[in-house]
DNA sequence: TTTTATTTGTCCGTATGTATC
DNA sequence: GGATACATACGGACAAATAAA
């Protein structure tokens, strides 16, 4: 009885202070990751823990956990704990947006594969995309590249398959760059033409080449690239792990 | 077996032509929704049926319908059918960016309401957005704005209320529109400063106000705006309903 | 391999202050 | 003022997943 008129005593207070009290731990919590006393990839103490350190119901902490892990600063196993995400890595949207500029000149290691390739033939959207007629000959790559050994994302590219014959062939012995490939075949420069974001949720294929759990989100950005006199040469459909990179637009 | 040893000459003389089969069914669905044969809100024919018309197994329908799904064409339901997804509104992101602009000159009804205001004190993220001492006041405003009827982005800002006091009454009193709302307090113009993109999956809140299901796609932008003399007025963070709309970078 | 302890997830309930009609 | 709904906070119990013994 007494306790419990103390806990509405103390609610009342931080109510009258205009901020509810769990929201004051998820902005403790998060101040706390921010300033690195929990560190990206380390276990949050238990809910009760927690709870017994603010002086408070395991509930009211769940609650100011739930705020922080819908804005992705922290992810609960359950049987586990709740683990700190890494931040996300800046991943600017330019003219000249190439992904090896990106992550190694933020201080990450470089990587990538291409998991599979072949011809075909355009289909609308794709011909629509790089100014051909439908039913094009067209090459399609599918790549995943990774930052630090961990992917970031996974894309699958068209090129036009007469202007770019065994593109990835070239691909694979030009270490693995779009740009290096390009130049090989005389394309001294490229720049964005147009960029669409959209989101979805990780289904098996993406979730695998990923290494991400089903359901989780994605940012898919369908892009097309152009040569120095605009015309088309790449058109890529990105699936970004949307829990490791965010899309930072420059205007 | 013989019937075995048939679909697999099939697949194979298929593979031959360089496109799997699952793709190229996809692609004729694809044309159909994007011709109108299939229109927006209707069902698709049952898999069953699909299958009987291609000739093929209905796990081929099924792997191409996945594709769709994955894509954001359509959306199966179980025990329902599966349905055409309407078209993405597209959503450019400038310098200029006001919803009413954008989704009323697309053509659409635009509808808004605010749904929460308060003020509180700035945690460290939105007073170093608001360029504000950290534990600054400021006003939450809790948004949802909606094309014709249909909710289309549930968005949180927050404001300085030393510059703009009773912000949300001021916003009630000038048609629910943040850019009037401004212009009473003297703000003549403003721009976005900064835009940072990130997906999530809709959790209660949002899935209840945006009328989505748990766990389909959010697109999270998080701006900042100011005015003329670049001082940030305005910091938000949008979650896109992305079914419904598709962002568009201008480069 | 099995058991045990830890930790999160979910459900039941009670009480109180606040906002709205 | 009253009735009602809602958000907040607390207490307890158990299930489910994981990790460690």
């Amino acid at each position: 009885m007494t306790r419990r008129t103390a806990a509405a005593k103390r609610a009342e207070t931080k109510a009258a202070a205009g901020v509810a009290l769990w929201r004051r731990i998820a902005d403790d919590l998060e101040q706390s990751i921010a300033q690195g006393t929990f560190k990206a990839g380390t276990k949050l103490p238990a809910e009760t823990e927690i709870a017994e350190r603010f002086g408070v119901n395991r509930h009211t902490v769940r609650r100011a956990i739930a705020a922080l892990a819908e804005r992705g600063f922290v992810r609960a196993e359950r049987g586990s704990g709740t683990y700190v995400e890494a931040d996300r890595i800046a991943y600017p949207i330019r003219r000249r947006t190439r992904f090896s500029e990106i992550v190694g000149g933020a201080g990450h290691a470089v990587g990538g594969r291409l998991v599979a390739s072949s011809i075909e033939n355009a289909n609308g959207d794709i011909a629509r995309r790089l100014k051909l007629k439908s039913g094009a000959r067209v090459i399609r790559m599918e790549r995943v590249r990774q930052a630090d050994g961990i992917p970031i994302v996974a894309s699958t590219s068209w090129l036009p398959a007469d202007r770019f014959p065994n593109a990835a062939r070239v691909y694979a012995m030009s270490s693995n760059s779009m740009t290096r490939m390009l130049a090989n075949f005389g394309v001294r420069d490229f720049t964005r033409e147009s960029t669409r974001v959209t989101a979805a949720v990780a289904e098996a294929a993406d979730a695998e080449s990923l290494k991400l759990a089903l359901g989780r989100p994605l940012l898919v950005v369908e892009s097309v690239d152009a040569d120095t006199d605009c015309v088309p040469i790449l058109t890529t459909r990105s699936r970004f792990a949307s829990d490791r990179v965010a899309l930072v637009l420059e205007t």
